[in-house]
DNA sequence: CGATCGTTTGATAGCGCTCAACCGTCGTGG
DNA sequence: CCACGACGGTTGAGCGCTATCAAACGATCG
C-alpha cells in the first residue's frame, strides 16, 4: 500500500496516540476488514467513518455489554475477546478477534452491545460511526454489499463452531481451535506453525466448552503425541496435517474459514 | 390478522401453484421478514424481488449444500430445517425455520449453500433473488439497514446457541429449546403453550448436541414434573416459569429473542 | 521474598452416550 | 380388514469422557 502514513489531526482530548486517524489506505490490514468490490474512491468516502483509533493495553475494555451501540470495530493490532456474563455470575466468551476482524456486529439489532469486549494484549483499534456507515452506504453501494458478507461470513463461522460445540469431543474441539487460529495467523501473513496464544487457558476452555484442566490436559497429550509443541503460551505446531485430521474437517471460528484456495465472493 | 387472505391462487394441491406471485404486502408475515424501516412505497418495490413462491412437501429439499447461491427464502408457512452433511457422513442439524424467518443468510459470503435445508412439513416459502436485492438495495437504503439488521439478530442468536452448547446441562438445553419455541410461536400469533413440534426427536438432539435417548428420557422426565405435557409430538407447556428458570435465562436460537417488552431497532 | 494468578497433574465421580430391546403408529399391500 | 414392516419413540443397563475437587508448581509482580 501507500509508503506513508499520512496522519491527519487530532480529535477529543484523551491520550496522545489515542486520537490520531491515519488514512484508511494506509491500514494494510484494510482489505481484510472490508475486502473486495470498494474502489479507490470509495475508499476515500470509507476514511471518513473512522471516528476514532483507539489503543487499549492488556485487559482493558473496548465496551461493555449493555451498553448502547455506536461504532463498529476493527481490530488493527493485538487481539480482543467478547464475552458475555451470565445471570449466575459466570463469565462466558464468545468469541477472539485478530487483526482484521470486526467486532461488535452483533450488537446492530438491538441497538446496544449483547457482549463486552476485552483486550487480550495492548491493541490498537479503530471505531467505525455506524450511522455515518449506513449513511454512507447509501451512496456506496459496494460498501453495504461488502457488509453483508461479512456478516455472513461471521453467520458461518459460528455454523461451524455450534457444530463444533455439538458434536465434537474435547480433542476435536482443541485441535479445531489451534487450526482456526493457524489459518487466520496465515491470512495475516504470520506464521501458521508458530504462534503466540494471546488468550489464557482458562479463555480457551470457556471458549470452548471445556474445563481449563481439560485444555490443559490435551495440550500435554498433543505434545506427547508429538503433534505440536507448547511452551507456556508459544504454539509450535509439528504437524497440521494431523491436527487438521483431529480437528475432524471443521476449520471453524473466528473470522475465516477459508484457505488460499479461493477467494469467495459471491457471483457479482 | 387482516380478515380475508387475499389468495391470488389455488391452493395447495400440484406443481401448479410453484410460481404463482402474490403481493408482498399481502403477506400477513411480511413484518417479521424485514420488519419495520420501510415505506409503503418502498414495500411495493420490494415485491419485484421475489421470484418465486414455492410449496414443499414434508421431506422435500428447499435447497442443497454446495448448491451456488442465488436466492434467500422467507417462510410463509409451515417449518425447516437447514443441516450439513460432516464429511464422516453424519448429518448436523443447523436450525429451525419457522414462518417469517429468512433462510440462506450465511450463504451470502461464499456465493454458495454452506448447508442443505428440507421441509419438516408441507410449508410454503418466498423466494428473493438476491441480486435483485442488492441492486435494490443501492435505491433503497431502508431495505439493506433492515437486512443488516436481521443479519445482526442472527448472530446474536448464533451467540446464545453457542453459549447453550458450550455451557449448559442437556436439561437447559431441552428447556431453552422449548423455550424458544415457545417464544417464536407467540411472537407469530400462535399459542406459546401449546403447539406442535414439526422436528422428531432425533433432529432436536441432533441440534442440541443430544442423543435422541437423552431428549426422550428428558421429555418424560419434564413431563413426570409437571413441567408440561407431552403426547406425541405436541407440546403443553404448563409452568412456563418454571420452564425459563430451568433453561437458565437464555430464550436461545431461532430468529428472536425478544419478547414482547420492547422492539429492538437501533439508535435512530 | 511472599502473594497471587495461571498452569499442570492426580484422583474421583457423574452426566450423558452407547448398545440393546421393546413398543406404538403409520403406511403398504395382500 | 388385517398382517406386516419400517420408523420413530421410549426405557433400561453399563461405561467412558470430561467436570470437579484437590494440591503443587511456576511465573510475575509488588
Amino acid at each position: 500500500m501507500a509508503g506513508n502514513v499520512k496522519l491527519s489531526v487530532a480529535g477529543p482530548g484523551g491520550a496522545a496516540v489515542a486520537d490520531k486517524r491515519i488514512a484508511c489506505q494506509d491500514c494494510t490490514l484494510f482489505q481484510l476488514c472490508l475486502p473486495l468490490g470498494i474502489g479507490e474512491d470509495e475508499l476515500a468516502l470509507l476514511d471518513e467513518v473512522i471516528t476514532a483509533r483507539r489503543s487499549l493495553k492488556r485487559g482493558e475494555m473496548l465496551f461493555r455489554g449493555g451498553a448502547p451501540f455506536h461504532a463498529i470495530y476493527a481490530v488493527r493490532s493485538g487481539s480482543l475477546k467478547t464475552y458475555t456474563i451470565m445471570q449466575d455470575g459466570r463469565e462466558q466468551v464468545t468469541g477472539f478477534y485478530l487483526p482484521g476482524e470486526l467486532v461488535a456486529l452483533d450488537a446492530i439489532s438491538l441497538g446496544r452491545h449483547p457482549s463486552s469486549a476485552k483486550a487480550l494484549e495492548s491493541s490498537s483499534i479503530c471505531e467505525f460511526s455506524f450511522q455515518d456507515f449506513e449513511r454512507m452506504g447509501a451512496r456506496v453501494p459496494g460498501l453495504q454489499r461488502q457488509m453483508l458478507r461479512v456478516m455472513s461470513r461471521e453467520l458461518l463461522n459460528d455454523e461451524l463452531l455450534l457444530l463444533l460445540l455439538g458434536k465434537k469431543s474435547a480433542e476435536e474441539r482443541l485441535a479445531a481451535f489451534l487450526l482456526s487460529l493457524a489459518i487466520r495467523f496465515r491470512q495475516r501473513g504470520f506464521s501458521a506453525t508458530d504462534y503466540n496464544l494471546s488468550m489464557s487457558r482458562s479463555d480457551i476452555g470457556n471458549y470452548l466448552g471445556l474445563a481449563v484442566e481439560t485444555v490443559s490436559r490435551l495440550f500435554t497429550r498433543f505434545q506427547q503425541d508429538g503433534l505440536l509443541r507448547v511452551e507456556r503460551r508459544r504454539i509450535r505446531i509439528h504437524d497440521i496435517d494431523r491436527l487438521s485430521l483431529l480437528a475432524g474437517d471443521t476449520a471453524l471460528s473466528g473470522s475465516q474459514r477459508i484457505d488460499s484456495a479461493e477467494v469467495p465472493q459471491s457471483e457479482r
